[in-house]
DNA sequence: TAAAAAAATTGATAAATATCAAAAAATTAG
DNA sequence: CTAATTTTTTGATATTTATCAATTTTTTTA
């Protein structure tokens, strides 16, 4: 089944095949380009998604247009909009960085599957959690860290969680940077001109590389 | 079984008596005194918690010995402290704003419950989910939004989902409804005076009366 | 109940961050 | 490939919010 990757952190691990394949038909794989919304809050769907491949922007649309960036989702992520077993609305809205092809997969399926598999509830429950957690700690750095570790923050998520690698092409805008670091695009743009000027990072338009991770760490710390 | 409030948003509707019963030691009932801790963070254990009375308090302990209180939960909440099948290492300390009495439930018995009951693990499925999106909106209105507008959605919260009553004498410091809305106290103060001469509320040390809820609305909407 | 400690309030000032405007650079469209 | 549009960057300034210090009020303790 091609749309699951195989790694720890997959809620999927936890089913036979018989059981992927109840869950995902074939036709269901869907394809999205660049700036293409894949769920929209606010609105209603069944569905959650299973990224197969490239990389999607998670955000909420607040008031005044702001946007908050929560997390990328890429290969093999398994996100549900808020709404899985709660009405079905959607809490916040996907949408593509890069093309995406994803499997959406229709949530009633899922709680069928939970009396024959009993582990998969958990796996479900696990992924919930740990969402939760993350949510937490995205929660106190946004408000207790000042701009600098903020901005340290998203670079050292994109290096370790979403590029892996210290030298990167980032997907994302500037703009799209400080929705994430819950600032302006000038502060983040300022930010990153003073961690160039301190040798923590090198930049050239979309690529960066981070120079000194050491630092980076230090300031994401807060300094 | 007591410690169960009959309310929609209770997890445990799902359950038969037997497996309330299953859940539910009796001894396992606990007493805190006000200001004692119930879940610390980043301690390990296998419990989550069922709440039979009293107000207490779940928040971060963040850097610089900053705290931000994520909510308040009363009489017939459940909730786990972010290590539910996911390491059991608590993510957030809960502490006894009034005298508390509660259940602690092996966690490892909730997830024998699921085989036979699959409702239940759609229950805390949901609960979940909820608890996802009440973070992410709380998320963005710490981020989004000014002082004046946190306040005032710090007070309907108190208002609407913790004492039911226009006029309530909240269990909180100012410090504590500081923290809730991601400020100092100093800040706090201030604002709870701007409100009081503009006739929004009216505060005798720690009783709080809403007289315009209408403008308390509008200016969490963010004036 | 008086003294001590803690919490709440007020004022003055400093720091962090946003806004607005303009210029430079990069992308896109024709 | 060039003009038009969008994005990025820079600078000057305004706004929001925190900090520090002092005072008043409330609560706790002996």
């Amino acid at each position: 089944m091609t749309c699951f990757v195989e790694n720890e952190a997959n809620i999927f691990k936890s089913l036979s095949a018989d059981e992927l394949h109840y869950l995902v038909d074939k036709k269901q794989q869907i394809k999205y380009n660049v700036r293409e919304t894949i769920i929209k809050q606010n609105t209603s769907s069944t569905f959650v998604i299973c990224m197969r491949n490239g990389l999607a922007k998670v955000f909420i649309e607040g008031e005044k247009g702001k946007n908050l960036i929560v997390k990328l989702i890429g290969k093999g992520d398994f996100i549900s909009g808020g709404g899985l077993f709660n009405g079905n609305v959607q809490h916040f809205t996907i949408s593509a960085l890069t093309p995406v092809t994803c499997c959406l997969i229709d949530s009633g399926k899922l709680s069928n599957l939970f009396s024959e598999n009993n582990n998969f509830a958990i796996e479900l429950l696990r992924n919930h959690t740990k969402q939760n957690n993350y949510l937490l700690s995205k929660m106190v750095s946004l408000t207790q860290k000042y701009m600098p570790g903020r901005v340290a923050e998203t670079l050292l998520y994109l290096k370790n969680d979403i590029y892996k690698e210290s030298k990167f092409t980032v997907d994302l805008s500037r703009l799209e940077l400080a929705e994430m670091s819950n600032m302006t695009k000038e502060s983040l743009v300022r930010i990153l001109q003073q961690f160039k000027e301190s040798h923590i990072i090198k930049t050239q338009g979309s690529e960066i590389e981070i120079m000194d991770e050491y630092s980076l760490i230090q300031v994401s710390k807060n300094g």
